[in-house]
DNA sequence: ACTTTACTGTATACTTACTTTACAGTAGTT
DNA sequence: AACTACTGTAAAGTAAGTATACAGTAAAGT
């Protein structure tokens, strides 16, 4: 169907995301985002009418703009806003400032953090694909000072907050995350023989994570909660890397422990509680009160 | 200078930010993001080289691939991770699953939220622009019952966690924000008169957040947090509207109060102490345990 | 009622970025 | 020596873009 272009792909995207998120399309905006005459963006209308959504859109001359009719469907994009906001976002770039300014009506609360260097991930990303062994200097919160390790790292992670590398640790002799910002000096190559990424357990199996409002809210509350997060029949389930658990847990918000749970403010939603035991062996440091084996956090 | 047509300008920073974070540039990689043939990936590259950074790349016989000669500096990109790993989800859309499975070696979690809808973003939208006033159904945490309000809405603002407009309230009479997941129904306008954005002092007023390593780490730990979040001198300051001060301290991960900074692998960072008091106005719970007359929260 | 603004549409000819096809070079692997 | 995985240059053809021009509709300003 749609084996469009790049570029025209990606214009015909702007169309559908202007339509649905603004409910208001003109071909000016088309014009200054990708820099066409108005009417390669009158044709590019066209096209996207002719050829992916017939009978979208209709042009209404009393608000002089394109409106989606009745019951507009996306066809090229997902219908998540952040995909709307990306497209501005890419358009707008004083790209990491500490709050993104961007369509004079829309801002975004930005991490303008700067600690990830380039010969870093590029020695990462290099193990990574080859699988092979990288000699890094690292230092950790439970181990503060600066060491060797070898490492085999397969998979860069961002957790929507910082970014890890997911290896076997062979002083540990374990799959571990290492935080990128946490590898000081130029990562080394090293001989040690990488083991396979099927190796990694905790990676490839999945575990299901069930979210559920936070219980010391009331019923109203709860059903609020149920909107904000969109959660089908009151709760939420999720099934990710046992590996990617915890993370999955914090960008959520959600309250792992007993504790958290008691302030629903702060966490809107909770781990079910038959699921605390079923995660506790996936979480770094186990929030449980009554937990002595705590495993450590991202500190390899 | 770089006064390109839109995509090829795209190219040219998929160009620059694959030599930079890969330390490795091929044309297949190009041809196949872009549907381009390899000849013009080829004259990409070389106008990459001619004309915005010249000496930049060299193309090395033995790794069969352009890698970046030893001062490379991005001069079309800012250098921040995230816009790389944006290039490589665009090119990767299965978009908002619950990870975001890329390149094979890149993982990023994701939150896939649904509950901002269409019609809601929309009339929010329009009457922000237009300067004009909305009726809504409403319902908040602290008023969990629907019920209708009037608002004039100025901005939309994503806080990298969840969507809400800030406005003016014609029903409590003052500024605040509205999350769009808990709009039910499409909004109507209403001739009520919108006051102006300029008085909204917390919106155009700015406040100065300092933040520091957690103080109940030892110095090396501090050391290493430094660097997690690249401070500066020990303390990052942010200059934020008030009004996104809260958001900008969550987004961080920041310990707010005294209580909060208690558990520093909960809270690698915390606002500086001298702070507290300044901020605490522009809070929506004052986590402060003495403080009487907690303002509420988003609930408006 | 007239003009201006802010959108839309269609039609011409010209430009150029890009494609296809073809031949060629270098280094490392098998 | 053959194969893979990159690179390069050169020809001719296409289609997506351009500029320029003329025209229509609705709302707002005078």
């Amino acid at each position: 169907m749609s084996d469009e272009k790049h570029e025209v792909l990606l214009r015909l995207k702007a169309i559908e995301l202007l339509a649905y998120w603004e409910g208001r399309l003109v071909t000016p905006k088309l014009v200054s985002w990708f820099g066409i005459s108005r009417q390669q963006a009158s044709n590019d209308i066209k096209r996207y009418l002719a050829e992916h959504n017939p009978g979208s859109l209709i042009h209404d001359p009393s608000v002089k703009a394109y409106v989606p009719t009745a019951g507009f469907q996306p066809v090229l994009t997902s219908g998540h806003v952040n995909e709307y906001m990306n497209l501005i976002g890419d358009f707008n770039n004083e790209s990491m400032a500490c709050t993104l300014e961007t369509d004079a009506n829309l801002v975004s609360v930005q991490l303008p953090d700067r600690s990830v260097r380039p010969e870093v991930v590029r020695e990462v990303l290099r193990a990574c694909r080859s699988n092979t062994s990288i000699k890094i200097l690292y230092a950790s919160m439970s181990n503060p000072s600066w060491h060797e390790r070898v490492i085999s790292p397969h998979t860069l992670v961002y957790t929507g907050f910082r970014w890890h590398v997911r290896a076997y640790c062979h002083l540990k002799s374990e799959f571990r995350d290492f935080l990128l910002s946490r590898i000081d000096r130029t990562p080394q190559v090293n001989s040690v023989e990488a083991p396979s990424i099927s190796n990694d357990n905790d990676w490839n199996e999945m575990v299901m994570i069930t979210l559920i409002p936070n219980e010391k809210l009331d019923s109203k509350q709860k059903a609020l909660v149920e909107r904000d997060y969109s959660l089908p029949d009151g709760r939420l389930q999720v099934s990710v890397r046992k590996a990617l658990a915890h993370y999955t847990l914090q960008r959520y918000q959600a309250a792992i422990s007993a504790e958290d749970a008691t302030d629903p403010k702060k966490y809107p939603l909770q781990l079910i509680e038959s699921d605390r035991k079923k995660i506790s062996p996936y979480l770094f440091e186990n929030n449980d009160t009554d937990d002595s084996q705590a495993k450590e956090s991202i500190d390899g």
